[in-house]
DNA sequence: GTCTATACGTAGATAGAC
DNA sequence: GTCTATCTACGTATAGAC
């Protein structure tokens, strides 16, 4: 791929999942990659179509992370600490995947999400699949992702929101405690100490 | 409050939560509440004014629902396992509140996340933490009203993306199956069948 | 492949009549 | 309290020179 194509890629996918594809200017892209605005459309069509491109950048780069991720083998157990643990510091650092998530959740249409359901989940479905077949032969396995990246994403991205409540301490940030937490709530519930 | 005034917060707060802040204008809402757009700024400074007061409106409506759920008297796991479904159908016909909230966790600043924080969330927190400390005394209840949080509102808005994976059931769409999945989950986690 | 210049639409907001 | 008319700014996108 061409330099300044990649180098387009690269800060719209960062301006996208920080602000938004309406809030996020053809302009000011044009602008942080160093180009004039009107160079864009000699290689994109529109801001739509840099809007996909962008995002399907983001998404590569995070299978290759994913993948990375499913190499360890260890017992069952020891196998979802270090997984959670390796989740959320991967998703801490990728703020930008997180939010192009998120916002796909709430604006994508048919074809976007078809695109996040087909280039990046069967990769990590794929890997958890296989570690809770394991650990719970008796659970919904499709309902165990969406469980896990349910509760990931969102201690990651409501530590914002954690940090203006009364009752949220500085200790709710650290991701060694969150992920302590999580783990203690996947193996045994409330039930049990 | 003017009926004027009440309608346009009520249209406001629907396309606000549909589409997000940038994607809606002021002609839109004017147009859905039946006047012309110059007439909303007699009611409202500006558009952000609009927004703010129609996030506090649908907040407003929002902290009743929650304390009539919190009303409820039974035995702890019994009690989690009626408000897992309770809160499942509330935030799944109040869509417009759970996808504000997203919305105010992608881009909401300290100001708009602190009305968040005091306008809505004592309530359901509180309730919630007496629940928890009955059932888990030795769970961190903050991070179990996150945890709660983050599955429900998730599992709820990833529907639409859930239908487009291969693994995709029609099951995983119905409440009372996922009712009963995370239920099982925070009581037992995944050791105990 | 990138530039300058510009067309064209639509946005938020204001002025002033009724 | 709502209207019509309008201002001004900025958005996407295109044309054509270099």
């Amino acid at each position: 791929m061409e330099p300044t194509q990649k180098k387009l890629l690269g800060v719209a996918a960062e301006l996208f999942a920080e602000r938004g594809f309406r809030a996020v200017s053809m302009r000011e892209i044009s602008r942080s990659a160093g180009i004039t605005q009107a160079a864009i459309y000699h290689h994109f069509t529109n801001k739509e179509a840099l809007y996909i491109a962008a995002v399907e950048y983001l998404y590569e780069g995070q299978t290759t992370d994913l993948v990375s991720l499913a190499s360890q083998q260890e017992d069952p157990e020891a196998k979802l600490a270090v997984t959670v643990s390796r989740l959320l510091t991967l998703f801490d650092k990728q703020a930008q995947f997180r939010r192009i998530y998120f916002r796909e959740l709430l604006d994508g249409d048919q074809k976007r999400l078809k695109l996040l359901a087909d280039g990046v989940f069967p990769e990590i479905h794929e890997f958890l699949v296989g570690l809770m077949a394991q650990l719970a032969p008796h659970m919904d396995s499709h309902l165990m992702v969406l469980d896990l990246t349910g509760l990931i994403f969102h201690h990651l991205e409501a530590r914002k929101l954690s940090a203006q409540l009364d009752t949220g301490r500085p200790k709710h940030q650290k991701l060694p405690y969150l992920a302590d937490h999580i783990v203690a709530l996947l193996l045994n519930g409330v039930r049990n100490q």
